[in-house]
DNA sequence: CCCTATATGTGAAACGTTTCATGTCAAGTT
DNA sequence: AACTTGACATGAAACGTTTCACATATAGGG
């Protein structure tokens, strides 16, 4: 049955109407299967069908239509990202190279910005399963506690964590060592001398935050010292609430002679530290957890734990795509551990 | 866990089965249609089949398939996003916002990353009308030349451009005012009796580097001058190039009184100030075309010509909502223009 | 008591794929 | 000549939704 009586249907489309592959097996001559056939690469098709219908291909300039390829595998060959804030360097970079490489695999990211909002994050969360994305790597404002558990249990989806660990089995995660890396900042600073060295950080309701708090409670602990609580913020993680943390400190009687601090945060302890008149690294060192244009080309250059956002981004797709591609009813969570290294620069001095 | 007669099915899903439609109207003894009807709310259905449906798909924990919905609407409700690159601090703050604006309205956000390559940039669009986007926003490597326009006008879908501007009559565009950016700098340092001046940008093939160019040419012959070429580094775009392209013009015998450059180039220009012993803004005033925190808190704190990156992806998105829901026949781009604001901060010196 | 108008519920069709059970045809085998 | 085999080709079914032309029932009017 040709489509001779093809009325102008009153319809809501008025584009020019999509060309599908039922249009393209009529220009061949040959049936729907046949051309599904020669499109996905299957042997068993005859030679001059085959050309009849990559002629009308070309032809007709048809190109399979993703939705309708979703409709019928489960898999939407796309995955959600979900992030604090992409306007976050330090996540963009991670953002970044995620797409890159989930990109090379055939992959499209969804991206949503959470804010670190938890309503919101949970509807992100309930809008990837609704697009049946096969999977997703995602931060979490919270990654202990028990909403987090029940949010991260409803999801049916594989799940890689960015910079998070939860505690469920099934989920992996891929993060730096920020324990070893601000182990490493201590360390360095106790060989310069320095006794009294104030935190800023995030909370400890994620990970990086668990992480630095412990390692300097245990740093502090193995010299047979208890942590000062006033020399430790880590109830925000903004730049202006590192600003604010910081020149609290600098306004007691006992001022910390090292600070460290997180690289988004580190704007605001520059310039508490400025409105203060507190040389760097004269009466201030300053270690910053990551890197940036401005760590290195700051008067004087920050001395940096380094990590490396664009490798967390990689790892995560890869180790997504390996449970996306071999899922395992039993799927025991793999938590990737990326080492973090101290770039000595010279933002810090001994003390005497 | 409840779940407790769930036969494990042989079959290729292993996972559980979506609830569907079809299953809330048999749970609630209803048909299809009424249980559609009641999500979409129509108002032609009865109380109390209204009430057997909610129920039944509380119990069932029904979502919607997204997928399915894209399929039997043309609109996919999500919009794809092209950048060169988002760890591009200025794209990152512009997608940002976008996605908000987007998210907001209730669409989603596809990110590419095209790494300003054309084939890519290619594959991304044609790869975004596979996946019946409803529309995109997005850079390109090249804005102009036939190249650009063949590849736009194989597009079918609405497009707002992103900090360029391209000669087809049927696309918007955001973008902010560089020609007026950089003619407040170059005005500015004319004032401090500067007349050697470097201009560090991005070539001419996009939009920002046109208006840069012209207005740089413009300032010039406006003075009764050529513009001097060797002052003029516009073929590149990363820090790397702007820190080779810097060094060259410090290596001259004629060295530039003043640089102007591109925030992205910044931390290239200063590496090779710093590696030639040019004092800033003793030896060299210098100016970036983009404020960031480095330009805030370098010594000295640098004079910038301000953008506001999220200004442009929130209007980008507006503007691509409204030829969604209201799309026309014949549509007239609009070329939206951001003004530029100058900072002065302590990077520029007067000549003597 | 019959007819009609109104209100609500029904299920097939369509969106564009891929797959699969079935069909056809010619060549080869006995 | 009849039968088997292999090689292709075919088109219906399914994915989950929304819409639309009908069906059904209830009530009201004559």
């Amino acid at each position: 049955m040709a489509k001779g009586p093809e009325k102008k249907l009153a319809g809501p489309a008025p584009e020019t109407r999509r060309v599908t592959i039922r249009d393209v097996a009529s220009a061949a001559q040959v049936s729907l299967g046949t051309v599904s056939r020669v499109l996905n690469k299957h042997p068993r098709v005859g030679a001059d069908a085959r050309i009849a219908v990559e002629k009308a291909i070309k032809d007709l300039g048809y190109v399979p239509d993703a939705v309708a390829q979703s409709m019928r595998f489960k898999s939407s060959r796309a995955i959600g990202c979900m992030v604090s804030n992409v306007a976050n360097p330090l996540f963009s970079s991670i953002v970044s190279s995620a797409e890159m490489v989930a990109n090379a695999a055939g992959y499209n990211m969804i991206l949503a910005n959470s804010g670190d909002d938890p309503r919101r994050e949970s509807e992100i969360l309930s809008l990837f399963q609704r697009r049946r994305l096969d999977g997703a790597i995602m931060t979490l404002s919270r990654d202990t506690g028990p909403e987090a558990l029940e949010l991260l249990s409803n999801v049916s989806i594989p799940i890689v964590m960015l910079e998070r660990q939860v505690e469920l089995e099934e989920i992996d995660s891929v993060a730096s060592d920020h324990y070893r890396g601000l182990k490493q900042a201590l360390d360095y600073l106790r060989s310069l001398n320095h006794s009294r060295i104030g935190l800023i950080t995030v909370p400890p309701t994620s990970f990086p935050g668990r992480e630095r708090l412990a390692a300097y409670t245990d740093h502090y602990r193995s010299l047979g010292l208890e942590p000062d609580p006033s020399m430790i913020a880590n109830t925000g993680f903004t730049s202006e609430y590192a600003r604010i943390a910081a020149e609290k400190m600098f306004s007691r009687s006992d001022t910390p002679t090292a600070i460290v601090a997180g690289a988004n945060q580190i704007p605001g302890v520059l310039h508490a530290a400025r409105s203060h008149d507190i040389e760097i690294p004269g009466r201030l060192s300053l270690i910053s957890i990551g890197d940036s244009d401005l760590a290195q080309l700051y008067a004087p250059p920050l001395t940096v734990v380094r990590w490396q956002p664009e490798l967390v981004g990689q790892l995560a797709i890869e180790t997504l795509l390996d449970r996306i591609t071999a899922p395992s009813k039993e799927h025991q969570g793999q938590h990737f551990v990326q080492p973090t290294e101290l770039v000595v620069r010279q933002s810090c001095s001994p003390l005497s």
